[in-house]
DNA sequence: CACAAGATACGATTGCATTCGTATATAACT
DNA sequence: AGTTATATACGAATGCAATCGTATCTTGTG
């Protein structure tokens, strides 16, 4: 009944490789090594690794038509985010999302971004 | 020169006992047993322990005049809730807190919590 | 064909989170 | 005082995350 790919949460370094894949679009693993060894020094094998296990979790699928494998992520940003979201909501505000976003507010809030947050309320209401 | 108990994050059993020490208060092992035990089935010692560890880690203050020890949060719940949204803002939204704001209100918004938010937004824009 | 380049697979290591059993110390009670 | 209850301290087991070295396989090129 319940899929079971839909809970899982990404640990950080899987959330660091599905970030590329979410910008890069699907890909090999030495095109997301590239771009991942630009701002961290990671091993080619590592992230080899662990795409692999990610694959095992479904966390991505996986192209194995070509030699090299190519990548994608299983579930949209968008998804995970609110996955993601929900998951600090219950262990860290009491399950409360309205708690959560005004904590988030209480941060940082500039101009632009309470107008933005405001115009989003105002479509909501419809 | 930085504090480093300032950046450390407690993880999914820590922020567990975080929890009720900040709804408790102050409280001994057997009193924050006593509250997590209803909901789980944590052995007693696991429960020191892990106390025992963020008093190491600096995320709990520890008075020892008693035999049994009483334990404080070290840092306050909106402080640990807002480095928690940083720490998420930075992984799964590219830094910008606006973007997680506006994937959790799209997420679960009633009428009540809109209307809440939006009074924020007016209180903010002071 | 043989070899170098580049890919996956596998196994091992390290470190941390979580859990609890056991030992030991202290206090309380009869 | 001696026994029971209750505390902390310690050490060890388990499991997962993260990392990488090495082995093996595939493919293009000379």
């Amino acid at each position: 009944m319940a899929r079971d790919n839909i809970n899982i949460k990404p640990t950080e370094a899987e959330l660091t490789l599905l970030n590329v894949l979410w910008k890069v679009g699907p890909a090999t693993v030495r095109q997301v090594h590239d771009v991942v060894s630009k701002t961290q020094k990671t091993g080619y094998t590592t992230v080899l690794k662990i795409l692999q296990i990610m694959h095992e979790k479904t966390l991505v699928i996986r192209d194995e038509s070509n030699r090299a494998h190519v990548y994608a992520p299983a579930n949209s940003e968008t998804f995970t985010q609110s996955s993601l979201l929900k998951d600090l909501a219950t262990k860290a505000f009491g399950g409360s999302t309205s708690k959560l976003v005004m904590r988030a507010l209480d941060e940082s809030a500039s101009k632009e971004e309470i107008a933005d947050i405001r115009q989003l309320l105002n479509d909501l209401e419809k």
